[in-house]
DNA sequence: TGTACATCAGTGAACGCGCGTTCACTGATGTAC
DNA sequence: TGTACATCAGTGAACGCGCGTTCACTGATGTAC
């Protein structure tokens, strides 16, 4: 079933918000079937305008893809913010910094599992520009998925959890457990695990990070 | 600079070995671009010959990819091979066996380093199949890279390094650490980092997962 | 409040590109007699 | 050893596809007088 050329009807000349809802088609289709679904013309499409009119608003496919990018990384950093904020307070300071980082594991294992689409796109990062400090990658706090990381471990450190002479680099060691267990889910032998399988090998991949560290 | 389409002379009609040709022009494709590089038609080119011809040994572009893959994937275990083959025997059991999977690990990471096109090609499953006993994706041994690094989990729990209720799927503890670390220098942030920091993230890594499992 | 005009977000048509794939063919090779 | 023939690995030309991108345009909007 391919996606009609029909152009919506729209009331006026002008398209109201296009840049917006180019940005939200090409989420939509990140959404779906990952970075290498969005088209800059399909997203033009669904916007209901003609294919050049996105020229307007990006100065290119790339920049589109961008955009779109920034949008799930930031959907990301939200998604660690919410299991974040769900640890329960009143626990011993140490138990509660341990609790932090397995939060930022878990919810970065959760949004790859129920938005692989989206979870693909943020690290599809063929080009290596890596923006810096882009508002548009962060949650609600104004962190980005790795700062907020680091934040868990720096709160590891300060509760004597983790000997402060390994914090540097510890982000590397911990990111690359937790992605890694998310890349073999999505595209590895694990995409034929059970949901149980999965949630066991997680808890077991953040207990081996929290020991190995 | 494109490649030229000139077609390099040929003395016979026939080609000779063509299948054997268009999978080495596939497998030089993926070692410089990646899986998407590999395109039917540039594998013909460089085999000097018409772009339909590729259809009598290969029934489709994904099954020239499929057969790109599996070289990729016994180069790999070749070179992981190659490493525990390095281990040098005359140590005690456990010491041993601890050696033998840090081999695993490094001959994963040592390829992903040196092959990254071969590497991503290796894993862009983009399409689920994941064939039996595939014997064009082992090594010499005969073991393919998942099986290696069971058969180093193995000896551990042998030597009594590792407990046995232990063992059921470490391999995949063990493999999204190193994975996940290999993604992030080959397309994350650490793209950018010295190969010092690099060797010194991969052994804190490998001793991690060691004290983790 | 009404009119002239500049702005610029959209249109419509077209481009060149390289891709995977299909068709009817041709000519070298190996085999049966 | 020579000849007729079947086989099948290659050729040459063409297809339709969807893509990103450029061009000259048009018409709705907002502003200055």
């Amino acid at each position: 079933m391919k996606s009609t050329s029909r152009r919506p009807v729209r009331k006026t000349f002008r398209h109201g918000d296009l840049r917006k809802a180019l940005l939200k088609a090409g989420i939509e289709l990140a959404r779906v079937g990952g970075p290498e679904a969005v088209v800059l013309r399909e997203a033009t499409r669904r916007a209901g305008v003609a294919p050049n009119a996105a020229y307007r608003h990006f100065s290119s496919h790339g920049a589109l893809l961008h955009a779109v990018r920034a949008a799930a990384l930031s959907c990301l950093a939200r998604a660690i913010e919410t299991e974040m904020a769900d640890v329960r307070r009143g626990k011993r300071p140490a138990e509660m910094a341990r609790a932090k980082l397995r939060a930022v594991g878990t919810g970065y294992l959760k949004f790859a599992l129920t938005e692989p689409g989206l979870f693909r796109t943020a690290f599809s990062t063929r080009d290596p520009v890596e923006g810096d400090v882009d508002t548009a990658k962060t949650g609600d706090s104004g962190l980005n998925p790795f700062q907020l990381l680091g934040s868990a471990l720096d709160l590891l450190v300060e509760t004597g959890v983790l000997p402060r002479e390994r914090r540097p680099g510890a982000e590397y060691l911990a990111w690359s457990a937790v992605h890694g267990l998310a890349f073999l889910i999505l595209e590895g032998p694990l995409s034929v695990a059970s949901q149980e399988e999965i949630g066991r090998l997680s808890d077991r991949l953040l207990q081996m990070v929290e020991k190995g560290l």
